[in-house]
DNA sequence: ACAAATGATACTAATATGGTATCATTATTA
DNA sequence: TAATAATGATACCATATTAGTATCATTTGT
């Protein structure tokens, strides 16, 4: 059971070497010193794009860099972006296929649990990691 | 991103109906109340055996029911047997993989994160699900 | 002996994850 | 203005995990 997919990894680790390096980074430079498969990194990197967490700059002498602040960059946020709302399973959430439905005590601990998680993971942030 | 897989749901329900009703439940009883395909359902069960967390008895008028109290069957138990340990990803398991390897702020942060998480699980036994 | 249960195990199907390949678009620069 | 170096978009393939089935063997009560 593992709590961080291999996209969100190579994502934190893109993120967290452009906070330290100003300017546009290309996807090249990115696999050289990560050492990622590279169209699996421009992948990435074009997803955090569309999710406005970085902007690119197209033509030669592009590449991407951080549209906003490490410090606002949450980690709970590019886990969403890679792999999904943090979330129940499918009895939890699909409610036809549980008989309980409404009064079950599980979903509710399983909900505050959550939470917990959540909070914890919100204070992470790429300027924290760095 | 689910926090719970299929398994390790319909394995807390069973549990949660067997601590329910004393003695031998049958697999076709407990698929019965609980809509879940058989075959699959008795695997589980099967599994539950095998870690010793149920009993079962063959034959005519066997089936299963718990070994051990519910109070403490611990849900992070179940989530073990059916989801593996929690754990971290490739990247911060296998060092070969990474570049920081021993310096990562991030990997100290993600198993605090766990502990956290365990933590919380740890508090939630079938006993406070029924 | 027979029926009703589980034990063991191998197999298949569906889904999620990890990764490639390709062509189109844009911007720099010689 | 044409070559080049970058990203955009998208479709595709490979692998791993999860979900579920099928089958035969074993045990036990009647
Ligand atoms: S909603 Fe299905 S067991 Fe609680
Ligand atoms: S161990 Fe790989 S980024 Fe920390």
């Amino acid at each position: 059971m593992k709590l961080i997919t291999r996209n969100t990894d190579y994502a934190l680790r893109a993120l967290c070497y452009m906070s330290k390096h100003e300017g546009l980074v290309t996807v090249g430079r990115l696999v050289q010193k990560l050492g990622v498969p590279q169209p699996f990194m421009r992948k990435i990197l074009q997803k955090l794009n569309k999710e406005r967490i970085l902007e690119s700059h197209k033509g030669q002498g592009g590449g991407f860099k951080l549209k906003i602040s490490p410090k606002k960059i949450y980690m709970v946020e590019i886990m969403r972006v890679f792999q999904g709302p943090l979330g129940l399973n499918g009895c939890f959430l699909k409610k036809d296929i549980c008989p309980n439905k409404g009064k079950c005590v599980l979903r509710k601990k399983i909900r505050s649990i959550e939470e917990g998680v959540l909070g914890q993971l919100r204070e992470i942030t790429i300027a924290s990691l760095i």
